[in-house]
DNA sequence: AAACGCCGCAACCGCCGAGGT
DNA sequence: AACCTCGGCGGTTGCGGCGTT
């Protein structure tokens, strides 16, 4: 059986509160508290249902809710919870007394997830997105002699580009900043080329093989090597899956990072913690290079270290930009998170 | 001044899980 | 076990304000 609707929408009011229907339920909340919304609306002379009336009262009567533009500090608990809960808003919420979870939910829909955006930092993982990013200033300072580059050209080929390429442009990147592995410079000119080439051309990545696998399990080379094969081999069928899928880079990422990294405590795999985690490692790894806090110095979420009393689209821009590199502190309390 | 488009936000919608009968 | 109610959640919509042309 189909369920009933919250209420029959036959006389019943839909649409903005009046200033009255306001008084009207908040005196009747202040007398009798909130609670047994069904039949609330009745008693208290409504003509709405008791959904109406519960989020008119939770998202914007409360008293206890806090109005008025978000903080810095706010806007920095908001990124980092979401890096780690996703659009949770409610247990988002729970972490920011004042604010509603419809609150934060549109607040990051209107401003920090445009503001992501912009900065090519991908809202939804948190990760950068490599397709959106300056990828001139990226590749030519890691990889290539910067001559060889015009990225005019190569920006304007973008939309033709193999997405393998950006992908294992992203691996290789990750691993040339881990400077861990020794990057063949046949390699990086190779991958250059391609980039900039629409006739792209299979790399000659088994020629590297030995010193890539110095970080790299012999699967995970092999499944670049195939990925390498399936998706220069048939770059001309767009539609065709690869085995170089996103699980793999970050796999690829994620592997680098814990090889060179010893502080990263070991889990339990098949812990909650670890995957969140990992998750958030692999996502913060793309630049370790500027990562300011190392995990043995943990930063509180609610910290005020990082606040700065500026309120520009750009300047929190460049804030937020140091936001997202932030990592969980080991006495971050996940339980109680979830 | 009018038309238009964009943006922010309040409110709605549909779904889900918990708990009661 | 099946059904129902209730509260909660995340996604989406639509309206009003504002800036631009």
């Amino acid at each position: 059986m189909g369920r009933a609707p919250c209420c029959d929408k036959n006389g019943l009011k839909k649409g903005p509160w009046t200033p009255e229907e306001d008084l009207k339920l908040t005196n009747f909340i202040q007398l009798h508290g909130p609670g047994n919304w069904r039949t609330l609306p009745k008693n208290a002379g409504l003509q709405r249902c008791g959904k109406s009336c519960r989020l008119r009262w939770t998202n914007y009567l409360r008293p206890d809710i806090k109005r008025g533009r978000f903080s810095f500090e706010e806007e920095e608990t908001i990124i980092q919870l979401h890096s780690i809960l996703g659009n949770k808003w409610s247990a988002i919420a729970a972490r920011l007394p004042g604010r509603t979870d419809n609150e934060i939910k549109n607040y990051w829909n209107t401003h920090i997830r445009k503001r992501l955006l912009r900065m090519g930092i991908d809202p939804v993982t948190h990760a950068p997105r490599l397709d959106f990013l300056d990828l001139q200033s990226i590749i030519s300072s890691s990889l290539c002699n910067q001559s060889i580059l015009n990225m005019s050209n190569f920006l304007g080929t973008q939309a033709l580009m193999n997405p393998e390429l950006l992908k294992l442009a992203t691996a290789i990147l990750s691993l040339k900043q881990q400077n861990q592995v020794p990057f063949p410079k046949d390699l990086q000119d190779q991958l250059c080329n391609s980039l900039l080439q629409d006739q792209v051309q299979p790399l000659q990545l088994n020629q590297y093989q030995a010193p890539l696998q110095e970080g790299l399990s012999s699967e995970m080379t092999n499944q670049l090597m195939q990925a390498n094969v399936e998706a220069f081999g048939n770059s001309h069928e767009n539609s065709k899956p690869s085995s170089l899928n996103d699980d793999f880079v970050c796999q690829l990422q994620n592997n680098m990072y814990c090889s060179s990294n010893p502080t990263v405590p070991d889990l339990p795999e098949s812990s909650n913690f670890q995957s969140l985690y990992n998750r958030t490692i692999q996502n913060f790894s793309f630049d370790r290079s500027v990562v300011s806090t190392p995990i043995s110095s943990p930063t509180p979420l609610n910290s005020s270290s990082t606040f700065i009393n500026s309120s520009t689209e750009d300047e929190r821009d460049s804030y937020c930009s140091n936001l997202l590199k932030f990592e969980i502190p080991e006495s971050f309390d996940m339980d109680g998170f979830m």
